[in-house]
DNA sequence: TTGAAAGCGCTAACAT
DNA sequence: ATGTTAGCGCTTTCAA
């Protein structure tokens, strides 16, 4: 059973094949008869135009490529959800990849998105692979990093500093006359790894030793997983003051944990989160986060894309730095 | 500057094109000496080729299309990294589409899959606009629906009872002995609604009243939303002695609120929750839930359209019931 | 093992 | 406003 063709719309409306084109995509270039005959025949037929042709005729496939490392992660729902609205909006479709937190899985995964012709591609993070690198650099197109800052973006950037997040969260820590504080995590991805070194820049300029709870194994930031990070240490007899903790369900996860030991927080240990999720306002206690730009980071990403296919000015390496916010709430409270 | 294509590769490698395209498709059936050749020239010219080409040609895909109602919901991310499991390792490429729990927007994305010639369809939910319905009985490619058990599946149904689910945990607090019991959601989408169904089931059949907490305008699932429709409900003076609510996250921001407002639980109130999310077990207190299958679900729903992709027999109407389980713990401990 | 010819299904460019 | 012609960049089929 052959599949159903411009030619067979065509034929059965009575019309030129490039009509039915015309008909399908751009209707007002056709005279309202014709193009009720087409319609019909389209109906009747149950024809589905074929993309890949069309791409391949057109050399436009109206895709934009999107690289993240997980879906796990809301955060990254988030982002996605912004750079569907507006992406899908303006008629294109986004191929979403992801990339396990693997440089090579994203390499792979940036090499099939060429391979598709993408418009655009739009890619959480600022390290990659040298042939990454080379690339997304010689494909002529343009290229977002996303979530961090990158030292030589290679062409567009839209994060935030990382480190000075960190910095900025154990600093309220320190701030609080906490000493004995702890960085907590399940991974040392580079957003993590930028988080940390913020934390040892403010301990080491507080003159305080560091304390470090982080997975034996890499695992992704959940409340179970602060769960049992906390539990590790309470059980290493080893509790810190405070805790700063990568990913707000982490820091849920050891509120919990505490609450279930006895230890009150804020009163016997105090717990900062990160990026501000939905349940950090109404935890019990409230969490203290630091508040993140997922969306406008996602909308941003988007709306330059957008301009860049539409300028065809060749846009060059330019950087924008979305302000994150230190949130205190009951969790931190002196 | 034009892209490089197959015949520039060939040229430079000093062979046909159609070499090229066997050195990069199967490569044992080219002699070594010229497959290094073609290689090399691949290397030097940055070659990547263009699958929207190959596609047509072909006339195969290795597209499959996967669509969701969203992102946000974790479920969806462990469902979805299950097929990602399968499939990619298969050599497919899995194509995500979202369809914000409507059914018009499900069928755009339908009528989208079909026209990148997908090869097969899987489809979390049962509930379709007619047209969908049509589209894809008449695609003639393996269809999986998933998530819910369909009356009349349109192929492969894999899924199971949201209402025997719901009115089990209902029933779990009825055995308990309350009597004013709760039915808690942000929103009445197909699934939430099964379940109320069976909620409604189980109280008619102890003749108990109906208590509904619904959300006014349809809200995901979120703990900050929990926490919002049991304040609503207390500040009405209305809190009943048990809760089910239809996610795991409601059911945690239900609780937290209870902490705040120093109800206990489960003292005070019963909570049972939906999903069995990986926090639910370290919830403090422990979160009573309903455990679901989504990353079977999905293992599932991939290995079976690949069987039917390897087999070319045309596959009849047939139907998985994927088993819940009830896992009582503190939240509703007596 | 390698290649030549033909065509996948559509659209751009150029008529009329 | 509509049609004709000529590809887009691959792969299939068949031949050598």
């Amino acid at each position: 059973m052959r599949r159903i063709t411009l030619d067979d719309v065509a034929n059965l409306a009575g019309v030129s094949p490039i009509t039915v084109s015309r008909v399908l995509r751009k209707p007002d270039a056709v005279s309202p008869g014709l193009r009720l005959r087409v319609d019909a025949a389209v109906k009747e037929l149950g024809y589905v135009p074929n993309i890949a042709a069309s791409r391949l005729a057109s050399s436009r496939t109206h895709a934009i490529g999107v690289i993240v490392p997980t879906l796990y992660n809301v955060i990254f729902a988030e982002y996605l959800f912004a750079l569907h609205e507006v992406l899908v909006a303006a008629g294109f479709q986004v191929i979403v990849v992801n990339s396990r937190y693997s440089e090579i899985e994203e390499e792979n995964a940036i090499k099939a998105l060429l391979g598709q012709r993408v418009e655009a591609i739009i890619i959480a993070g600022t390290h990659h692979t040298p042939l990454s690198r080379q690339l997304l650099a010689q494909a002529r197109l343009p290229v977002v990093e996303t979530f961090e800052l990158s030292p030589n973006p290679i062409d567009l950037n839209i994060g935030m500093s990382q480190e000075h997040a960190g910095q900025t969260a154990t600093q309220h820590l320190i701030e609080r006359g906490f000493r004995r504080i702890a960085f907590l995590t399940g991974n040392l991805d580079h957003r993590a790894q930028s988080r940390f070194d913020g934390y040892r820049l403010a301990m080491r300029e507080a003159g305080l030793p560091n304390l470090e709870i982080i997975a034996e194994r890499p695992r992704h930031s959940s409340v179970a997983l602060g769960s049992d990070l906390f539990t590790m240490t309470h059980e290493r007899g080893d509790v810190p003051e405070a805790i700063f903790c990568t990913d707000d369900n982490l820091a849920l996860g050891a509120m919990q944990e505490c609450r279930k030991r006895g230890i009150r927080v804020p009163d016997d240990i105090s717990i900062i989160g990160f990026h501000d999720l939905e349940f950090a306002a109404c935890a019990a206690p409230s969490l203290s986060s630091i508040a993140t730009r997922r969306f406008e980071t996602g909308k941003l990403a988007a709306e330059r894309v957008l301009a860049a296919l539409n300028s065809s000015v060749v846009s060059r390496a330019e950087q924008i730095d979305l302000a994150f916010a230190l949130i205190p709430r009951e969790s931190t409270a002196v």
